[in-house]
RNA sequence: CGGGGUGGGGCGCAGCUUGGUAGCGCGCUUCGUUCGGGACGAAGAGGUCGCAAGUUCAAAUCUUGUCACCCCGACCA
């Protein structure tokens, strides 16, 4: 393989694209890979093709790997297999719609397992068929509310889904492990860190669920863990629940004049002023906050929701969302406050919410707590009238919430769930994600199988995504420096980027034997043949390009030295040009292109 | 959807406050010189200044509207 880079189809550009921000996006724009065609939606020009090509190989083959058998579906469906699960209405708006000339309307699909469901019930129904698992490497399609930072986050991108089909848990649980080895062994080919977390399984539905995250500081997911290896996505992260204490010796509860404390921190200032504790200050810990959020469900019910936690911390939506998904999430506005004028802003107390509280033949407005605050513990919180708060409300005996919801922000230093110490938080980008879907795709779409009693089973199924084009980006992100991408060599849209410099013919003329008998001898070469363009533009592009080994043949040839130098800059020597071709081949060889 | 910003040759930008008929760098073309770290000189090609309406003798510049795109927050591979 030789690519020559007279004629190959190529543009670098000096200055950074004005839209890119961050290193991946800005790379591979300049490196000429990608070029941006709309919003969140890229053409790939030869290079970045090439490094597409590899990674999606490597997806490929650990899939066969594990068993799974490729099958392409269309990136156009009608609508009615999402009728049927109800993701038509679901998705909302970011599924692409669009409608045929006869006003029947298809979508670009984000995802395939209606597909996949469909395909299985239309040629398997018995149990012997199974288990089964199918794999596609496909284009999806979402109009993402804000595409971004390049191929991390675009409307369009390159996704390898599969899906498992058994007949009972215990093959899903086989299938899922499969699938789970594929990934680590996928992800450990590329090269790529990552870190396994707990996850939530969101409005997909079904239990076990964990995704794959490349560590980043740009990447959208925060994720937590701890030394003795914990590890979990903020959103599914479960909070140890203290042992409820008893209130037996507990005094009652006292109302106390808090005028303009209708926050956090006015009121502990405020209850040192006309409260003041006989052991140390007021903190904020000790205050129950009660926040007001609005719900609306997929079907577009609105519904109140009071969330109480200690005041130190504050409500994480996104975890919030993920506790009471498929709904969404959003503060309470004026006109909810309208509507529930026992909601007094600012004086919120538990006294007034809830189904034990409520008084007859009125609505309870849902109120849920936080697991620390159990049974025993005492409050500071709100009295439920303008200016006034209440002192020693104790959960369990002065009033009693509907339940506990995981919706606090998780802090670093916050006791790991299982005991294992303390969390730390981390961002990454979430290049794949496997789940146990269950049986809500099968039972939706009538998928069943006959058992070996001839009775009719709903099967189960798993879903395994990675983001094809994302895992490139992050790859990117992960190998670069201030000069360029620096592609693990088996990545690499070649192995040796030869680069002749000079104007002398027995230049040119060593370096494209050179090139020839590389690409002769298996090796995939760019080389830069440019005539009239300076050594300094040849060097900055190579670095910019990222091939692992450069090779420049240039002055030294007079005393019969070329140089082999590696992208890394780990490397660079002086070898007699008889002895080139070699160290060339042995140099490739080392960097495990074969991976 | 909320907030901020930008629309001008292929790319990155100045010009707008104070209206006068579009400029700089890179890239591109030709010729010459140069040739191991983004060379130099000379001569060129290339622009409806997002769109629409308005004000004016005159609009990239002022006014109104509109569209698009980008960035920061709520969603996902």
């Amino acid at each position: 393989m030789l690519m020559r880079m007279s004629s190959l189809f190529l543009r670098t550009l000096r200055e950074d694209p004005a839209d890119a921000e961050v290193a991946s996006h800005r790379l591979l724009v300049r490196a000429g890979y990608i070029r941006r065609a709309a919003p969140g939606i890229y053409t790939w020009l030869p290079l970045g093709l090439r490094v597409l090509a590899k990674v999606e190989r490597i997806v490929r083959e650990e899939m066969v790997a594990a068993g799974a058998q490729e099958v392409h579906f269309p990136a156009l469906l009608p609508r009615e297999p999402y009728e049927a699960t109800g993701r038509w209405t679901e998705y909302g708006p970011n599924l692409f719609r669009l409608k045929d000339r006869k006003e029947a309307d298809y979508l670009l699909a984000p995802t395939h397992e209606e597909m996949f469901t469909l395909l299985v019930k239309d040629l398997y129904s018995s149990y012997k068929d199974l288990p089964v698992t199918l794999f596609q490497i496909q284009t999806k399609y979402r109009d993402e509310a804000r595409p971004r930072a390049g191929l991390l986050r675009g409307r369009e991108f390159v996704m390898k889904d599969a899906y498992s089909f058994d007949a009972d848990d215990a093959g899903l649980d086989a299938s899922y492990a499969a699938q789970r080895d594929a990934y680590e062994r996928i992800f450990t080919r590329l090269g790529l860190d990552y870190v396994i977390v707990a996850a939530t399984s969101g409005a997909m539905g079904g239990s076990r669920s964990e995704e794959f995250l490349s560590p980043t500081a740009i990447g959208e997911d925060t994720f937590v863990r701890s030394p003795g290896g914990y590890a979990a996505n903020v959103e599914a992260v479960t909070t140890p629940a203290p042992e409820p204490m008893s209130f037996a010796d507990a005094p009652a509860p006292t109302v106390v004049d808090t005028p303009d404390a209708g926050t956090i921190d006015a009121l502990v200032a405020v209850l040192d002023q006309v409260a003041p504790r006989a052991d140390r200050a007021w903190q904020a810990a000790d205050t129950l906050k009660n926040v007001v959020f609005a719900l609306t469900q997929p079907d577009g019910t609105r519904e109140l929701l009071v969330v109480g936690l200690p005041g130190d911390r504050d409500v994480d939506v996104k975890r919030l969302e993920a506790a009471v998904a498929p709904a969404e999430a959003e503060p309470a506005g004026d006109s909810d406050f309208a509507k529930h004028p026992g909601l007094v802003r600012g004086y919120i107390g538990p006294q007034a919410l809830g189904q034990a509280q409520a008084a007859e033949g009125q609505d309870a407005v849902r109120y849920l707590v936080d697991p620390r605050v159990v049974s025993g513990t005492a409050w500071a919180t709100g009295a439920n009238a303008d200016g006034k708060h209440v002192i020693g409300l104790v959960a369990g005996r002065d009033f009693t919430p509907d339940g506990t919801i995981e919706a606090a922000e998780v802090r670093a230093g916050d006791p790991a769930p299982d005991g294992s110490g303390p969390l730390e938080l981390a961002r990454g980008i979430e290049i794949g994600h496997i789940f146990q879907l269950g049986r809500k795709y099968a039972e939706a779409l009538g998928l069943k199988v006959l058992d070996v009693h001839g009775k009719q089973v709903v099967v189960t199924m798993g879903s395994y995504g990675i983001g094809v084009t994302r895992a490139l980006a992050a790859l990117a992100e992960a190998h670069h420096d201030d000069r360029g991408l620096a592609w693990p060599a088996h990545l690499a849209p070649a192995q040796v980027h030869v680069v002749a410099t000079g104007k002398d013919a027995a230049v040119l003329a060593a370096a494209e034997q050179i090139a020839v008998s590389l690409s002769d001898a298996g090796v995939e070469v760019l080389f830069d043949d440019r005539l009239k363009v300076s050594p300094g533009v040849k060097f900055a592009d190579a670095e910019l390009l990222g091939v692992p080994v450069v090779v420049v043949v240039g002055r030294g040839l007079a005393e019969g030295v070329i140089e082999v130098r590696s992208r890394d800059g780990s490397e660079a020597r002086q070898v007699g040009v008889d002895l080139a071709l070699a160290e060339i081949e042995q140099r490739v060889a080392a960097l495990g292109t074969q991976r």
